[in-house]
DNA sequence: TGTACATCAGTGAACGCGCGTTCACTGATGTAC
DNA sequence: TGTACATCAGTGAACGCGCGTTCACTGATGTAC
């Protein structure tokens, strides 16, 4: 044992993150039904009985791949989020919008992977995948909503009760942001959705077909979405 | 050949028709991956090369099964709003949208079929399938718009251009709806994502892990929408 | 430094599976005279 | 009404395919003395 790792585990968790790139660079190619062990093998020089030194069964290969690639895509969205200044909070929501729109359509597969039908035969794990990089996303568009919850409350008409939600979720956001009603986070999903819809219409091929400039039919829409939440138009 | 219709081509279109419903039960209990024309065979107690009397392949017998359900889904959508008079623009809407949510949650693999990852290995025509139906489904957004449009016209800020949409879509329009300009369709797109979005989420399994109040949420966010095309909440 | 043993990543062959599609055929249903 | 032929839905067996998974094994890499 050298230092920190011994080279046998080393190149083990290069194996297994070769894995995985090989896995995303086949869905990329061939769609997510590409994603099969023999094809990995194949595509590593292996055998597709060597994969099973690293995972366990395909699903728990594909829901590692789903657990990454939803971190990558909610790291983006924070990142690009964290570029805008506080003090431009219509401008911190234009930047989640459009990084998940950028991201999708440059990982139009790993948008399928999470947010479309599992790979066929893909049995989930009790609570789904993923579920550390929904919370993320979820307390970041909360955070969004809160910090245009004063003049946005007026948006959300209905009455929630924290039982009304997870209980993770309920506890996570309490905590994180305490004093910020119920209703805030159902805002909050409602502007997931609002984000969520045009991308998914595009990646699964309803909007291209229609019209060409979706990108401004984006645009257009979150900006419309930032002033319904009371945010002055930013930068 | 008896009056209208043979026996034989009578038969043949009962039997056409079973293999659909049955590939859509199929598909109901287990999934897109369900459809097989080896499974549908079986449950019919025929062989699977029987199938091909009635389709020339499987991609065939798919793409015929999304024109059925897209239409269907559109049937529904134009039945509710037709449902609401024409003085109640925002009813319309309303009863548009709580018709798509009803209809995906009671068909979600229709859905699934219609809107998500396409089953495993289908390779769809050229255009893509249902253009008709998908059409129909724009036409009935714009419609809705149009009623709005007077008011509605602020929220869209964007410049759009007849060229900016598909020939047959633009042609279409500007004959339905003369007068209306091309800016009025980009509304009727982003309308038709803001429905999807939040559906889309809960057919996938995002929501409901989340919030349990899914049917409040998508209410309040369809009210909030008809308030945003300038249309007073109805009834 | 050198030897004896343990670990374990990867092999290669095999398993059973369900799939789409083809094809020569059978036999009931329809048509023509 | 009865006979001869045509149609054609459905059979059943076969094809070749790729898949996930298992298993006894080999051989290089690492460890202990």
């Amino acid at each position: 044992m050298s230092e920190t790792t011994s080279r046998r585990a080393r190149l083990r968790a290069e194996t297994s993150a070769e894995i995985k790139a090989i896995a995303l660079k086949l869905m990329a190619t061939g769609g997510p039904d590409a994603i099969s062990l023999r094809a990995i093998a194949r595509e590593m020089g292996m055998t597709a009985g060597a994969i099973y030194s690293y995972y366990a069964t395909r699903d728990d290969l594909i829901t590692t791949l789903i657990d990454d690639v939803y971190g990558e895509l909610v790291d983006a969205v924070e990142t690009a989020r964290d570029a805008v200044p506080e003090s431009d909070p219509g401008g911190r929501v234009l930047a989640w919008a459009e990084t998940v729109r950028a991201w999708a359509l440059a990982n139009p597969e790993g948008f399928r992977l999470i947010y479309g039908d599992p790979v066929p035969g893909y049995q989930p794990p009790e609570g789904g995948p993923a579920r550390d990089a929904a919370h993320r996303a979820c307390a970041g568009l909360t955070g969004l909503v809160a910090a245009a919850w004063p003049r946005a409350e007026s948006r959300q008409a209905g009455a929630y009760d924290w039982s009304d939600f997870e209980d993770g979720l309920a506890a996570a956001t309490r905590e994180q942001f305490p004093g910020l009603p119920p209703a805030a986070v159902a805002l909050a999903l409602r502007v997931w959705g609002r984000m969520h819809g045009l991308i998914a219409l595009e990646i699964y091929g309803h909007l291209r077909p229609l019209i060409h400039k979706t990108a401004s039919l984006y645009r257009e829409d979150m900006l419309d979405l930032t002033k319904s939440l009371g945010l002055t138009p930013p930068k």
